[in-house]
DNA sequence: ACTTGTCCTGTCATGCCGTCAGCTTACCGA
DNA sequence: TCGGTAAGCTGACGGCATGACAGGACAAGT
């Protein structure tokens, strides 16, 4: 399904091709970890894997480009979010455990892949369609599920009509993200990580059944 | 109390450096709004001020350097938002008016300042202290009289005792921040600007309260 | 060993960065 | 009016990143 591996002049990429492309990949991960993304220079991505800037230009038009590709492969591991929400109940305990696990999952996820999903944000606001696709990716996986709950919730009389499932979703993983991506402004406020995760996930099940927990 | 806006060399401008220092500031607020922070050079943005890179120079360490001050005049203005949520109630329908206003007022800040927005957030993300500091000036502003209301509440008997005031105050305004940010993508989620509004609000009274708004 | 296609790099023109010396302009006191 | 002084600006330059290309190294099959 997914085209072969390709040069940036359109040749096929082979097993050796392939490996030093991951390399690049994986050393312009590291190096988007450790300096800003503004600061990230082709050359510096070259030294680090051991080879020279023409090679990466092989490979990828530019840094973007190459941020691009790490990004997408992300955005699929990322599908696995939805296993977060799938199948599982928002009424009574199973609710709190729902929310619970959801926040826990997602902050997670993101944890794990801060620096990509930095630039991916970053990208997505600016208005680059690329990125603004990976980033929907990514949140649609949570974000449906989350907003099949509430029209299932509502249609059942449990939630009010003037609520919009699929603005309230949206608004609830764009917290997720934001507090994810910004943990560490927490702690100056003077919550700490642990504090923090059942706030969230009373707020997440505040926001979908429109009810307090029951713990 | 603000010393004198120096050069970078240590001279003390005057009327006409300040002017060509705005002038810099202004060009480069524009640039940021129109192309991605990366791609944004110091000889554009001299080019635009119609004047040389070297003048960039005398006034600004960087780009980040400059971006940094017109963040900084931007936080300024942003304490404004602190009235947004002075004096106001939280209970009955005045609840509803506050949460409302609230939401109202901080989407609009954020949408007349996207893009410095958008680069402070970054560089905040990236654990860059002065950027980070800014943030936190702005967001203050909201989070601190958010925390009070709801730690009021709480010592009133009308918020659970086992909620973390700044927890969901800074979760709350963080959502604020990213569904600013990301407006245009609620609308590929089929969620029209003014839809979002009263979603929005519903979601704040109900984290501060933990009751659904009477209208 | 030879051929073939993949893979890498040395090299080069171009353009931005960041600094400095030196020129112009504005202000001020005599 | 006339220097004197400090502010303000820029041309020019070495240094470095970019991005393109042509040619050399390498692996695999014959």
């Amino acid at each position: 399904m997914t085209g072969q591996v390709r040069t940036v002049d359109g040749r096929v990429a082979g097993r050796r091709g392939q490996a030093t492309r991951q390399k690049l990949l994986d050393c312009l991960s590291e190096m988007l970890s450790s300096s800003p993304y503004r600061d990230v220079k082709v050359i510096d991505v070259a030294r680090k894997a051991g080879t020279s800037p023409a090679t990466f230009y092989q490979y990828f038009p530019d840094v973007e480009g190459a941020v691009l590709e790490i990004a997408e492969q992300m955005a699929t591991e990322g599908g696995q979010l939805t296993e977060l929400l799938a199948g599982r109940s928002w009424v009574g305990k199973a609710g709190w455990t729902t929310a619970q696990e959801l926040v826990d999952g997602f902050l997670e996820f993101w944890r794990r892949n801060d620096a990509i999903l930095r630039v991916v944000d970053l990208g997505a606001a600016e208005g680059d369609k690329r990125f603004y696709k990976i980033r929907m990716k990514i949140l649609n996986s949570v974000n449906n599920s989350l907003t099949d709950s509430i029209a299932e919730l509502q249609s059942k009389g449990r939630v009010d009509k003037d609520v919009n499932p699929a603005a309230v979703a949206g608004s609830l993983v764009a917290m997720l993200a934001a507090v994810a991506a910004h943990q560490k402004g927490f702690q100056t406020w003077g919550v700490k990580q642990a504090e923090l995760k059942p706030n969230l996930a009373l707020l997440v099940h505040l926001g979908v059944t429109g009810k307090k927990p029951t713990k």
